[in-house]
DNA sequence: GTCGGTCCTAACGCATCCCTAACGCAGGCG
DNA sequence: CGCCTGCGTTAGGGATGCGTTAGGACCGAC
């Protein structure tokens, strides 16, 4: 299973390296944020453990660019024991959160129960329907012609409204969850924008984004993403 | 959302519940881990906060009962600080582990955290009679006709009363519970708006819809759903 | 400084939904 | 037998929610 470990600290980053080496995991570093986001981009850890204050990026910076297109989990390592600091990294993404100094065997256990929640999160991450084929991993859209395929291009907030619904396929989302996913816990009231985003992904994917087929609005309650009825990914 | 919280401290319980209760959450208490598990099987709750030290059960116990059958994510709330015990909740099923007396805001966002990871994997809550198949998870209500299966479309307020009765299944549900569950506590004497929302439910629902066979009234006092004689489903 | 892109606000039709009002009908009771 | 109460049903107005467009604020790149 492979970990990637960032933190500035190369005392800590050796010991987390024994220690986790010596547990059969495969190690990967990184010292500073930009250079986290690199590592997790070319070789997909299953684990990201990081540390708040590095240069270049600050953690929360890389926590948001992590879950940008990855729903891998992250254990945030720090010495800040402020509990807005706790607060402000879970709100962002994180998983856990441990300060410094931890005990080696807590550590351990949290790592266990971290990636022992998700087996896997999707066998399979690209999502099909109609013309369109939605790769979560890669973070790329398909449109498929006559003349082969083309890249639809999304922006962040269409990426992140469209990656809600693709995981709840047939599932009713409501309003409410979508704002809380997307923008944050603390919005729960729409002024209108996620029309808006929701027409953007119909127009650059529905084929007749007048009548939208496969985002499907249930009026007064929320969005569905409706498969295609012979798709064989059913769960 | 529903959050069940186990502890055996009538202090912590209040004192959870009102923080629970502030932020929307649907709050279940339990005092021992015996009562902890029945509470689990009959409501199914999204969240698990459990002590550890609890008569009849112990938290690891619990931890393991409600492993056995459910995937809820368990945050273990107590007053051990021994890092032993934190690794045995944690190996036991435990997702988190939080050491009173603890920060309110930081365990909001734990909490947040661990429902936010779970896209609410809810075991299947299908309820069926007849040509129709109600799922509650989805929000989607299915007739199947000779070729295949459609889709009936219910308008928020239809959905509401819907689902209140069919969450319970053979019992009389009393006008004034219907109208406080859908409408509000404030609304307690019927205008005439529950006979035209019975009145159209029946007509999407019912085989006669002139003469109720699932959506029965019970006449003076309020409605009934009845379940097939044969549905398997009675708890 | 300028430019392109993204995010959000505001406003306007339009469809849908909620609720009121009225009428018909059945059963209970004097 | 006639009245009354409670429920089912229908139709229509008002309100709300949704789709759509246009435009300004903000930010990073060049």
């Amino acid at each position: 299973m492979k970990v990637l470990i960032a933190d500035d600290d190369p005392q800590i980053l050796r010991a987390l390296r024994i220690m986790l080496t010596a547990r059969g995991y495969d190690v990967l570093t990184a010292r500073t944020g930009a250079e986290a986001l690199n590592e997790a981009i070319t070789h997909h850890p299953e684990l990201v453990m990081l540390d708040l204050g590095m240069p270049e990026l600050n953690g929360i910076e890389v926590i948001e660019g992590l879950r940008g297109w990855s729903q891998v989990p992250i254990l945030v390592v720090s010495g800040r024991t402020d509990s807005a600091d706790k607060v402000d990294a879970l709100d962002a993404g994180a998983d856990d959160y441990v300060t410094k100094p931890f005990a080696a065997d807590e550590l351990l256990a949290r790592i266990r129960a971290l990636t022992r929640r998700t087996p896997t999160v999707s066998d399979e991450p690209v999502i099909r329907f109609g013309p369109i084929a939605v790769d979560l991993a890669a973070r790329q859209v398909l449109r498929s012609t006559e003349a082969g395929s083309e890249i639809v291009r999304l922006t962040p907030t269409e990426w992140q409204v469209l990656d809600v619904l693709v995981r709840n396929p047939r599932r009713l989302v409501t309003r409410q969850t979508l704002l809380t996913e997307v923008w944050g816990p603390q919005y729960t009231s729409d002024t209108g924008y996620l029309r808006l985003y929701l027409a953007q992904l119909r127009k650059k994917l529905e084929p007749v984004p007048s009548h939208p087929r496969y985002l499907v609005t249930e009026a007064g309650m929320g969005y569905r993403f409706m498969p295609d009825a012979d798709d064989p990914a059913n769960n």
